[in-house]
DNA sequence: GGAACCACCGAATCCTGTTCGATTTGATGC
DNA sequence: GCATCAAATCGAACAGGATTCGGTGGTTCC
């Protein structure tokens, strides 16, 4: 992967912020010709730097009334506990994020659902009855904000 | 806002798959004519269900090398104290999401570093000295995954 | 100095996005 | 059952963008 400049990191900037925008306006915010920002593009996108864009969508219009982080703690910490708790949750509708992680708990999961019954559900069915999880605790989400973007510490 | 039918819900599962799906590619997926997909689409912006649409890029690329969880617990819970400390968090660049939720901790933080070094100049230059915080917990994130899309309780 | 390489540009072509009027579909009221 | 109205769809036409390609300028390395 070849090192990015100032105009690549301005490219991934504008499509975090806007996915849709076009090549031509891409071009000129940047200050490139649609064929160069083009064939800069492809490039990035070719490296993997660019992986794909995904729209965002009002959670409330799709039926999801509330979210939540679910603290997960295993009873061993062996790679095959990992692995399958790891598959089992990420095959789950319910599950937005998934996060492994070393600390008080060792993953983190963060589950849309309609409502209070739906999760009480959810929390019993899908993670207190796994046989490697010793205890889940579940912190209801109030209000949450994902910034579009990632920084950018080499530009 | 209207109801949702099954056209707006298969739209928005392949816009959060693939955002930058032309119309003319979304229209033969849904069966419709370009014309009637793109109502549907402009329909859907103007309600607000579809909010935008953000690139996904390897944060290797822009120089994180790690990713952690930080749990925060607030002194008090007054209105003031939680937005506060909710503005101060968002202007962070570090930062990618902030969860508000009510647990055993008051915030989760999501923030995405370039080394270990940072890590800890961040938790104690903008967590630990801030008068409303009273305690922080870190979580190192070994891996994680967003699954594109959230699920759709309506269709 | 010269040759190879790289990124860029601009024109030409092809294709897509978008608009608009006509038509169909479905619901409502008589 | 039939007429009426509104909403959604379609297809054609126009406008504009995406993509390709040959040529140019600058840089590096012999």
């Amino acid at each position: 992967m070849k090192t990015l400049d100032q105009v690549d990191g301005a490219l991934l900037e504008l499509l975090q912020k806007d996915a849709r925008l076009s090549n031509k306006e891409l071009a000129a915010r940047v200050g490139l010709a649609p064929s160069s920002c083009l064939a800069r593009i492809q490039r990035l996108k070719a490296e993997g730097v660019l992986r794909g864009a995904h729209a965002e969508v009002d959670p409330a219009a799709l039926g999801i009334g509330l979210q939540a982080l679910i603290a997960v703690q295993l009873r061993q910490h062996s790679r095959a506990q990992v692995k399958a708790f790891w598959k089992h949750v990420l095959a789950l509708p319910e599950v937005l994020a998934v996060h492994h992680v070393a600390g008080a708990a060792d993953f983190q999961v963060h589950v849309a659902v309609r409502d209070a019954h739906h999760l009480r559900d959810l929390a019993l069915d899908a993670f207190t009855t796994r046989p490697e999880v010793a205890h889940i605790q579940t912190s209801l989400i109030f209000e949450w904000v994902r910034k579009p973007g990632l920084p950018n510490y080499r530009g």
